[in-house]
DNA sequence: CGATTTTGACCAGCGC
DNA sequence: GCGCTGGTCAAAATCG
């Protein structure tokens, strides 16, 4: 239960550092000519008091009541303001009242704009509550599945059914690598799913990955159930070998606006090749991690050919070392996308079941217009638009604040492929991912309370619900 | 001087 | 088999 939690939480201390709020260095080198991506636009956030009712363990009605500083001071945090106000202190007894006035006016004006900023940050964290809270039900239910064997004989059924139509439909929709067929024993099965969800999360680490192994649980052991371990190779064990070395080329490519080289996303890159792609008239340009020796994570860079604002970067692999905690934002969101892709089933609302992603090309929930799966290219591949166009946001979206500003954009139509277009509606995960790229692209999400409220919550988990203000405070404020 | 970038060459996959 | 394309390699150039 705590990795979905904990997956929000390194993504609010990944905000930390990127804002450089955090005192500590961690080392890695910046490439000035890098968008920062999950750059705040502004940072003149100040003191102020959130209240954050826990909604997970603790009982009905305990509430959080937490003072943050965000570093700076609400009403001298603007140098503007400050000198107005130095000027006005030293006209004061000059001119009265009407500086007085003035002042005042100046300062609720302040005070009403952190007011509503307050406001619209309290939405975002109830919703990323909602979403913690979602998933947690989610994890639940799969962990009672597991331990009472009849639902569990209801699951397998319903499952076994799921597993050979995705099999179906992989052989029959959708284009297989075949290059490791046969190299697998088929008692090995039952681990491809595990091995699927993390080996294609990009940026996925291994702690990262033990949040999906433990997800994939049930529906394991009904593909261990379905293929004997002395049974010999079948047709569809080489098809799930086969699907299995496809998911390992599964790439999540994300566009941002930026008219940087590159966007930040906590890693280090070396690059190692450019080529003129067919098509598109800017140059790709091809990145390995550096972070450690034979990481074998790589990412293509190149700018939309359509709108050469926007800046198109594709992960692929998944790394062999830590990730430093700048980094876990995008890993935490190319992660979840991936996931998404390769979790097969996802229960949706009206009942229905998407049985594979990977057979279509998938829009995906919580916006109309967020990510995007495509099956029909070379390696499946989830696109996540963070180009924060705002076009056209649902108003059943998930993070539907009145006030935030969307990441949910337009999403490019040469994305789809014909026959695009599948609608699914909200699954624990499906919120998970929502949350993570909403947080990753909300330009506003201040950092400092992220910082704030991952501290807090983080110790709030660690004593089991008993707050350091203290603590809380006091980091914020460096 | 080591690390990084640039850039042409090379290789593999794919379609015709 | 041939040509096109995407991806990678590696030597040279550049940078800090």
């Amino acid at each position: 239960m705590e990795n979905g939690f904990n997956q929000e939480m390194m993504i609010l201390n990944s905000f930390d550092d990127h804002q450089g709020l955090s005192d500590v260095d961690h080392g890695e080198k910046r490439v000035l000519s890098e968008m920062d991506f999950f750059a705040a636009e502004e940072r003149n956030y100040s003191s102020t008091t959130v209240q954050i009712k826990k909604e997970s363990d603790e009982p009905a009605g305990k509430e959080l009541l937490l003072h943050i500083s965000t570093g700076l001071d609400l009403l001298t945090s603007n140098p503007n303001v400050m000198s107005e106000n130095r000027s006005m202190d030293s006209n004061r007894s000059a001119e009265g009242t009407t500086t007085s006035d003035t002042e005042f006016v100046v300062l609720k004006a302040e005070l009403d704009r952190m007011n509503t900023e307050n406001e619209r940050l309290r939405a975002i964290l109830n919703q990323i509550n909602d979403k913690y809270y979602s998933l947690k039900m989610h994890i639940m239910s799969l962990s009672n599945h597991q331990q009472n064997p009849g639902s569990s004989a209801e699951i397998k059924s319903d499952d076994r059914k799921m597993i050979n139509e995705v099999g179906d439909e992989e052989n029959h929709g959708f284009g297989i690598n075949l290059k490791h067929r046969g190299q697998r024993e088929g008692k090995d099965i039952g681990k491809t799913q595990q091995q699927l969800e993390c080996s294609s999360s990009p940026l996925c680490t291994e702690e990262m990955s033990m949040a999906n192994l433990r997800l994939q649980k049930s529906i394991n052991s009904v593909q261990i159930n379905k293929v004997p371990h002395d049974q010999p190779h079948t047709s569809k064990d080489l098809d799930h070998q086969a699907a299995e070395a496809t998911m390992k080329k599964a790439r999540v490519s994300v566009r941002a606006r930026s008219e940087a080289t590159m966007i930040s996303d906590g890693c280090q890159w070396r690059k190692y090749g450019q080529k003129l792609a067919k098509g598109n008239p800017c140059p790709r340009a091809y990145y390995r991690c550096t972070m450690a020796v034979a990481c074998p994570v790589r990412k293509q860079v190149q700018r939309c050919a359509e709108d050469r604002s926007v800046l198109i970067t594709t992960y692929e692999g998944r790394h062999n070392h830590p990730l430093p905690p700048a980094a876990m934002a995008m890993a935490s969101t190319t992660s979840a996308a991936a996931t998404m892709l390769l979790s097969g089933p996802m229960p949706s609302a009206d009942g229905l079941q998407n049985s594979n992603v990977l057979a279509r090309n998938v829009q995906l929930p919580y916006s109309q217009n967020l990510a995007t799966i495509s099956a029909s290219a070379p390696f499946p591949t989830v696109t996540l638009d963070l180009t924060n166009n705002n076009a056209n946001i649902p108003t059943n979206s998930l993070l539907h604040s009145p006030q935030a500003p969307s990441p949910f954009s337009s999403h490019q139509p040469q994305h789809l492929s014909p026959g695009a277009g599948i609608q699914v509606l909200d699954s624990s995960q499906d919120i998970v991912n929502a949350a993570t790229a909403a947080i990753a692209a909300d330009p506003n999400f201040t950092a400092a309370l992220a910082a704030a409220i991952s501290s807090i919550i983080g110790n709030s988990q660690r004593n089991e619900g008993v707050v350091d203000h203290n603590n809380s405070v006091g980091d914020v404020g460096k």
